[in-house]
DNA sequence: CGACCATTTGATATGGATCAAGCGATGTGG
DNA sequence: CCACATCGCTTGATCCATATCAAATGGTCG
C-alpha cells in the first residue's frame, strides 16, 4: 500500500445512459470501416462516466472530439489509468459480455456510440468485419503490452515516453496540449502527481521540453526524449 | 536505468525452426475447438527460443507439457516477462503478421504447433472460428490489463498475486511447483531476484507460505495472501 | 570432490513516496 | 470589481521500499 490517490471524479453515473439519442451516422476521421457507418454522436460532460467496469458491454465508442480515460480501481483506492483516448480512437469494444475497465470523459466530449450487437451480428456474416473486430482488440493488446513496459521504467523514462506518445498522436506534434490533469498522468504512469510535476520541471531544466502553460508542452529536444524512450 | 538483468538465455535460435516435423494432431487438454484439431507436437529444450519479437507469425502454439515464457527486452537490456504459459494454454496468436513478443521454453517442453494461415483461412468461412480467434486475443488482453495492475503494487502484493495466480492454474492448487527461476519471476513482476527471494522468505516467516524447496511453494494461509491481492 | 549455478542473506544507497507548504489561475459571492 | 475560497500545480524536506553491491550457502552434475 503505497500512495493513496484521491479520486474526486464526479461520476454522476446516470448522465451516461443512452436515452434520448437521435440515431444518426458518420463521425469525422472516417476511416472507411463498417464500424463507422452506424452510431449516434453523444455529448459527455467532463468527468462523467461513459461506462463502468463489469457493466454489460452493449456499445462501443469512438471519440469525435474531446478525450477519454479508461481505468480500473484497486482495492486500496488507487486508480490505474489504462489508456487515454483521443479523437479518432475507438474504445469499449469487448469480446465478452462486460466491460473490463471503466471509462470517463476527461473533457467535455462528443462520442459516437455504436451498438455492439449490430456489429457482432454483422461480423457473423461478413468475415472482413470479423477481422476488423479482431484487429481492434489485437491493437489494444499491443498498447497494453507497451504500457506494461512503461511501468517498469524510471520516472524520466515514463514521462518522456508519455510525451512522445502524446505528440505522435497529435496533429501538430511538436507542441502538445494535454487534456488530462497531473493526477491522470500520474495514474497512467504509476507515479504520484509530485513526481510527475518534478520530472516535467527537470526535463524543462534539461531543455528537453518547454512548459509555456501547465498543460502545454513543447518538445524542444526530441532526441533527448527518445534516448529515454524504450 | 535501474537494475540490469543478466539475460543468460542460451537462445540457440536455429533449434526452434520447424523443419523435420511430422504432421500429427490432437493435444491433451483437448477443449473441443477447431484450433485443437490441427497441428504437430514438437519438443523444445529448456531456454530455446520458440519465436522472436518481430518475426513473421506463421504459427500459433499450444503447450502440451512444460512451460513457456513470453517477453520483451528493453533497450537497456532489462527483460519484461509478459506471461508464463502452462500446459493447456495457447500462445503466439497474432492478428497482425509479426510476433509482438518473444517466446522461450522455460523447461523442456512439448508444444503443439499450428499453422496460422490454416486457422485464419478457416475463420474466413466459419464465423465460430473467427469468434474464437477474437476471444483468444481478448483473453490475452484481459491478462495484460491485470498484469498492468500488478506492476504498480508493492513487492508483497506482487508476489502474493503471482503465487495465487500460479496456484489457480495448477491442478493440485495448494502446493505449487514453480517451473521458472527467480530471475523469471523477478522479470515478470518488475522486481529484482533479491527482492523476490526476500519477499518469499518474509511470507514464509509470516506463515503465509512454506518453501520446502526453492521451487516448491505450499500455500499455508490463502486468506492472508488474498488480502494482499487486488 | 570440485565447479558451476541458483538462491539466500547482509549492508548500504537511492529514487520516488509521503507529508507539508506555497503559488497561480479560476470562479464566486458580496 | 474586488476579496476570498477553491483547485490544480509546483516546490521543499524527509522517509522508506526496493535496488544495488557483495558475500555466503546450497544443490546439481561431471
Amino acid at each position: 500500500m503505497l500512495m493513496r490517490t484521491a479520486i474526486q471524479s464526479t461520476s454522476s453515473r446516470g448522465a451516461a445512459t443512452l436515452r434520448g439519442r437521435n440515431g444518426l451516422p458518420v463521425g469525422p476521421h472516417a476511416c472507411g470501416s463498417a464500424l463507422d457507418l452506424m452510431g449516434a454522436p453523444m455529448p459527455f460532460a467532463r468527468n462523467v462516466e461513459i461506462f463502468g467496469e463489469n457493466e454489460p458491454a452493449e456499445y462501443l465508442y469512438k471519440v469525435v472530439s474531446g478525450a477519454v480515460r479508461t481505468y480500473r480501481v484497486l482495492n486500496d483506492g488507487r486508480r490505474q489509468v489504462g489508456a487515454f483516448i483521443l479523437p479518432g480512437d475507438m474504445f469499449g469494444l469487448e469480446a465478452g459480455e462486460t466491460h473490463a475497465v471503466s471509462a470517463e470523459a476527461i473533457t467535455d466530449s462528443i462520442i459516437l456510440v455504436i451498438k455492439r450487437s449490430a456489429i457482432v451480428a454483422l461480423a457473423e456474416r461478413d468475415a472482413e468485419v470479423a477481422r476488423q473486430l479482431w484487429a481492434l482488440t489485437a491493437q489494444e493488446l499491443a498498447r497494453a503490452q507497451n504500457h506494461m513496459l512503461l511501468l517498469v521504467r524510471n520516472a524520466q523514462e515514463r514521462i518522456a515516453s508519455f510525451l512522445l506518445e502524446m505528440a505522435a498522436r497529435t496533429p501538430a506534434s511538436t507542441s502538445v496540449e494535454l487534456p488530462m490533469s497531473r493526477q491522470d498522468i500520474a495514474d497512467y504512469l504509476g507515479l504520484t502527481i509530485e513526481t510527475v510535476s518534478r520530472t516535467l520541471t527537470q526535463l524543462e531544466e534539461q531543455a528537453a521540453i518547454a512548459l509555456p502553460a501547465s498543460r502545454r508542452v513543447v518538445l524542444r529536444n526530441r532526441l533527448a526524449l527518445s534516448r529515454l524512450n524504450a
